[in-house]
RNA sequence: GGAGGGGUGGCAGAGUGGUUGAUCGCGUCGGUUUCGAAAACCGAAAUGCCGGAAACGGCAUCGGGGGUUCGAAUCCCCCCCCCUCCGCCA
């Protein structure tokens, strides 16, 4: 979520910046209004409440007061509020009980504005950083650098669904289009990388494995940023529990931190997990369906950081190496593209894209996705720092794939295939499947 | 699923309708003392929002939401979480 404040004081500033996004800024504008009408009526209520709690703290001692004396003054703070000395408590109480149910009215109505303009700032997309590059479409993302080299065939490479049996017909069958179905190699391909993931991260790069619920409340959903925007995009359980199934695995490593503060010397906490990820996958019928390009169930293992405003940007870069070292390992070429303005994330106010090619379908795909939320994040979930100099304030949250295991499957064996048909296992990963051939 | 017990400040733990933002202890920070430290003593210390240049002032917060009341940490209702026991089950 944006930082009202900010609204209220650079609203231009916020304007450009959503623009940048091809977001109708409309919105803030009337956000803006919102706000005004909510602090007047704030002012209200507070100013009204500070008088009511003065009465009725002198309440109390003037009923003992009455104990001894039945004919005790009314005290100066009731008579001031009331306009005139009560002549007994029940009519004090009555004419406080009056002016309660106005403050309460008031109250209601401010609370009612708070909450539009909450409903608002909820579909209201992080700004992009001062680095983002500008652009209007995915066509204006820039390629920052480029690794290996795409290997040469002396025969027409094929397509991954033509070197190994993906499974997508048992699959269809028993769950439905786009739920692979591995059996003997590729399964065991599959767990040899998510196994390598984790090892390597955990051990070289420092993260705290995790192992988390793939089922989670909406609340989950709405402090990273999935909910309320992208409810069509997830798969949610009947209403006996009302449970959605994770997209990624940075939903629930986003909200370990939730409501509370980490000593800044803590930071950066860093957290990996391997999680299927769940995607209805609604406005992409039809593209790129083929194969395992785009399924709605996928094993990931992600990334995910907590840290300071100081430190975030550095860290995004750490991250970054670090899902680009796995590529490394697996001695697959790729390329980091840095998304501009019109193609980050949601939540993201910087965002690198790591491709992969994939020699047999002839495309670079996306296998991670390595972003900077600043304190859009940490301000749905609550997530705080705290130092004795700065004092408290919103953390900041990156995350990344470290990778995603369909497209790194495909690249895998796509540009390892022989003319016989035959796929390599890259060394790296030979300990974890157990040979050289697939 | 059934029965019971709990959720209070960084931790631990009082408080059952009226100056309680909340006793005491531990931990933390500053100071006195000391060559230095420990101990002792004195003192400080939550978060958010609104107003203010600031000092500061106001409001809110005792798991969350609603209610009763002039007034709620304290009474009532709903929800969530944790613990114990029973049942069921991988």
């Amino acid at each position: 979520m944006l930082d009202i404040k900010l609204i209220r004081e650079q609203p231009d500033t916020v304007k450009r910046g959503l623009a940048t996004r091809n977001v109708d800024t409309a919105v803030i504008d009337e956000v803006l209004k919102l706000d005004a009408n909510w602090r007047e009526l704030k002012a209200q209520e507070e100013t009204q409440q500070a008088a009511l709690n003065k009465a009725n703290k002198a309440f109390g001692p003037w009923m003992g007061a009455r104990k001894k004396d039945p004919k005790a003054p009314a005290p100066a703070e009731l008579t001031q509020l009331l306009g005139a000395a009560p002549t007994d408590p029940d009519a004090a109480k009555a004419a406080l009980g009056k002016l309660g149910e106005q403050r309460a009215d008031i109250a209601t109505l401010a609370d009612k504005l708070m909450a539009e303009i909450e409903q608002k700032l909820l579909f209201v997309p992080n700004l992009p950083a001062a680095q983002t590059p500008l652009g209007k479409s995915e066509d204006d993302n820039v390629v920052r650098k480029t690794w290996g080299d795409a290997p040469k065939f002396a025969f027409i490479p094929k397509a991954h669904w033509d070197l190994a049996d993906l499974g997508n017909e048992i699959g269809g069958r028993i769950s439905g289009s786009g739920f692979p179905f591995f059996r003997g190699r590729l399964a065991r391909l599959e767990r040899a990388l998510i196994t390598f993931f984790l090892d390597l991260h955990t051990r070289e790069h420092g993260y705290t494995e995790c192992w988390a619920p793939f089922l989670v409340r909406e609340e989950t959903l709405r402090n990273s940023g999935q909910l309320p925007k992208f409810l069509e995009e997830m798969y949610r359980t009947d209403a006996r529990d009302d449970l959605f199934l994770i997209p990624t695995a940075e939903v629930p490593l986003t909200s370990i931190h939730a409501d509370s503060i980490i000593p800044d010397e803590q930071a950066p906490i860093r957290y990996c997990a391997f999680t299927p990820c769940f995607r209805r996958e609604a406005g992409a019928a039809g593209k790129d369906t083929r194969g395992i390009l785009r399924v709605h169930q996928f094993s990931k293992v992600e990334l995910m950081v907590v840290t300071t405003p100081e430190k975030s940007e550095a860290e995004h870069e750490t991250l970054t190496r670090c899902a680009e070292r796995v590529l490394e390992l697996l001695e697959i070429p790729y390329r980091r593209l840095e998304l501009c303005t019109a193609d980050i994330g949601f939540g993201a106010a910087r965002c690198y894209d790591l491709e992969v090619w994939a020699a047999g379908v002839g495309k670079w795909l996306e296998a991670s996705s390595c972003s900077i939320f600043t304190d859009y994040q940490a301000r749905r979930a609550k997530i705080r720092v705290k130092d004795k100099e700065k004092g408290a304030r919103l953390a900041h949250t990156l995350n990344g794939s470290g990778l995603a295991c369909p497209r790194t499957m495909i690249a895998i064996l796509e540009n390892n295939q022989t003319a016989e048909g035959k796929v390599r296992i890259p060394k790296a990963l030979q300990p974890y499947y157990g040979c050289e051939w697939l």
